[in-house]
DNA sequence: TCTCCGATTAGAC
DNA sequence: CTAACGGTCTAATCGGAGA
């Protein structure tokens, strides 16, 4: 019997997105060491290699940069969630050319399947220098047998300049492939965080060669299915199918953390139709209805010195809806049985679950009834596609103030909107 | 003892 | 000037309740 051939996985990484979605529009940021901030200002979420050699780490608060910043003129700016989402799809378009089998994995990365294609390095410069010219954006081609390999290779494009953006996997020798994971730190595997690198450490595992020549019962017992399967893909055994339509969403959550603290139940209940706005959005995109609603609201968990509060409550549904209205119904009785007075609310949010797709119900009563708010809805969403998420509103939904996130520093949005094109 | 369920954990990005 | 630390999502696992 023949070999099972190979599969040939490309993994397609933009570099530092955020940053150089930024940077495709202000050419004169290219070298200047800058950072992207997470909804509120809060975090540091992308940062441009002069940003990394400075020593920002990712996920790292704002305000514990702020004095290197101040010291080196690092640049921070609000995230432009509008300008990514698009810059995202002009680049995955691209790349659906090169195959038909693509999985969108996030905003940023692609794998592409390029299994049973001739010239596999030259296709990957190719996707490189077509998504570079025709958007502007830098990526790392990562090809491996399976979606971990093509990780890791993706990584060693990343790291290592001599690659030119490309690393193939499938083409090294055995010698090079155990080299290669045997100087690549655990943590870099796919899969492995920090909890689970303490973990490994204290069975000796360290690098990407002691996980994959790990004991297998062991590993099974000590670390579960999870770190078996990414041990079988380090082998080279496919285990993480390619999905290439994303699943409907099991659960949505729509929430944010406020821009200042907020006391009154009113402006949370407002900020509540916002969140509610969204997710029963993203619920009718789908075509899906929800039975379980939930309501969270938090105080500030990291000002220990002030009282605490993060209630969570959630109701079943008489029956499944989509509909903004009655889900804010919802929403506001649940803020209501919760809110305390007294409390400095920092944070609320909505979560839908129990999800299933939309069918026709025959010969239910209130059938019309349905009919009509369905009609209602989806006029809403025609709307607000055509005039922009807000144009249309439920209730009172930002017509208060003080809950909304900070965002000083946002770009505008080149792409999205005719009002942000600079008149030159 | 088995099963179900909610809560917790860990990860990705 | 001040205060200042994200948001969404999934899968696996754990521990208790109930059958």
């Amino acid at each position: 019997m023949l070999p099972k051939s190979q599969q040939a996985l490309a993994l397609v990484h933009c570099n530092n997105f955020y940053v150089s979605c930024e940077r495709i529009f202000r050419p004169d940021l290219a070298r200047v060491p800058m950072v992207i901030l997470s909804n509120n200002d809060g975090c540091v979420v992308s940062r441009s290699n002069e940003a990394k050699a400075l020593g920002i780490k990712m996920g790292q608060p704002w305000f514990e940069c702020k004095e290197l910043a101040e010291e080196h003129g690092i640049l921070a700016m609000s995230s432009n969630y509008a300008l990514y989402a698009d810059m995202s799809n002009r680049v995955m378009t691209i790349l659906s050319d090169f195959s038909p089998q693509c999985e969108v994995y996030s905003i940023d990365e692609n794998f592409v399947d390029l299994t049973g294609m001739p010239k596999i390095r030259e296709v990957s410069y190719a996707m490189r220098e077509r998504v570079g010219m025709w958007t502007g954006m830098p990526v790392c081609v990562g090809i491996g047998p399976t979606k971990t390999l093509a990780k890791l290779a993706n990584h060693v494009a990343k790291k290592h300049p001599r690659s030119k953006g490309v690393f193939n996997y499938n083409a090294l020798t055995n010698v090079q492939k155990t080299n290669l994971l045997q100087h690549l730190p655990v943590e870099d595997v796919w899969g492995v965080g920090r909890k689970l690198t303490k973990r490994l450490a204290s069975f000796g595992v360290t690098n990407a060669l002691d996980l994959r020549e790990a004991h297998i019962p062991t590993l099974r017992a000590e670390f579960g299915v999870v770190m078996e399967k990414t041990q079988r893909e380090l082998q080279e055994t496919p285990c993480i199918k390619l999905e290439e339509v994303p699943a409907d969403k099991k659960q949505i959550v729509s929430s944010r953390s406020f821009g200042s603290m907020v006391t009154e139940l009113p402006v949370l209940k407002d900020a509540l139709s916002t969140f509610v706005a969204n997710a029963c959005a993203k619920l009718r995109a789908q075509k899906s209805h929800a039975s379980v609603i939930q309501v969270f609201l938090g105080t500030n968990r990291f000002r220990k010195e002030l009282p605490q509060y993060a209630p969570c409550l959630a109701v079943p549904l008489p029956y499944p809806t989509n509909d903004s209205l009655e889900v804010n119904r919802w929403a506001a009785f649940l803020c209501e049985r919760m809110f305390k007075p007294d409390y400095q609310y920092k944070r609320a949010g909505i979560m839908l679950s129990e999800i299933s797709p939309v069918t026709h119900s025959q010969g239910d009563l209130l059938e019309a009834v349905h009919a009509d708010k369905h009609k209602l809805m989806e006029a809403l969403d025609n709307l607000n596609a055509r005039y922009g998420r807000g144009a249309v509103k439920v209730s009172t939904q930002g017509a208060y103030s003080g809950w909304q996130m900070k965002q000083e520093r946002k770009s505008p949005n080149y792409t999205t909107s005719w009002d942000d094109v600079p008149l030159v």
